[in-house]
DNA sequence: CGGCATCCTATGAGATACTG
DNA sequence: CAGTATCTCATAGGATGCCG
């Protein structure tokens, strides 16, 4: 199915091969992995609701299929404890762990580079304002 | 009846709170755009019919809506030539550059880390073959 | 050629209700 | 508590057609 997905052959005729760094993009940055991730990541092991409580806006419903899928992929590890009520501890692996440098990397990118891309959206905005040749 | 039509939707409202990095994710990670970022960095200046062929499976409608977000946001610049046929290039920003080395982290994390995934996947799917408790 | 305008559907994801 | 199970709805995005 899929191949190396940094070769060196820039080949791209299978769709997401355009770009090799696609299929990661798809398993890190995909709705609502983020906030997720780094909540683990700086808030340590959490149990499912203080996670939920954290992410205010999620349903336990995503927030169970997103974990599901950073579970799957190696990001989150899932700890299960019988007792009664039960209690479900998330916290992050240290596969996902190895994310740490690329998000600082991602959050300074932002705190450089955010207000131009404000002002880059006001400039657009008001040449959208007035009809042009598009 | 024509509302902003480069609007993308805010993925996030709250998880911002959770997550200081998720508006970024947005405008870099929405759909599609990575594999247009990547083929604007690496193969420079291109026409729009260009760029289909580059990432085969998108859609003109989905290309043109994606352009214009990135061009809104300033990591993309349009450039129309009033000819017969039309002309119109498309070509990263320096703002769309200074991606360039967040990418090449992506890219090394992939290479590095991506055998893993694959195991915890498989690891995984085995595991949820046979009964266990979750 | 480089798009919009339409139409249409598959999927994501919210709301709600219910269990071990 | 930590989920499932449904249901519904919005929307991302594909297909098609037309036009300057």
């Amino acid at each position: 199915m899929r191949q190396d997905a940094v070769t060196s052959t820039p080949r791209s005729l299978d769709p997401r091969q355009a770009c090799p760094i696609d299929p990661v993009v798809d398993i890190i940055f995909s709705r609502w992995t983020t906030p997720i991730l780094w909540t683990l990541n700086s808030r340590g092991r959490l149990r499912f609701v203080e996670l939920k409580r954290e992410i205010s806006t999620i349903t336990s419903k995503v927030l169970t299929e997103r974990l599901r899928q950073l579970e799957r992929d190696g990001l989150v590890i899932r700890t299960y404890h019988r007792e009664i009520p039960p209690r479900v501890e998330y916290e992050i692996s240290d596969l996902g762990r190895t994310l740490a440098p690329l998000f600082a990397t991602l959050a300074e990118w932002a705190s450089v580079n955010w207000e131009q891309v404000e002002k880059a959206r006001a400039t657009y905005e008001a040449a959208n304002s007035a009809p042009s040749v598009r």
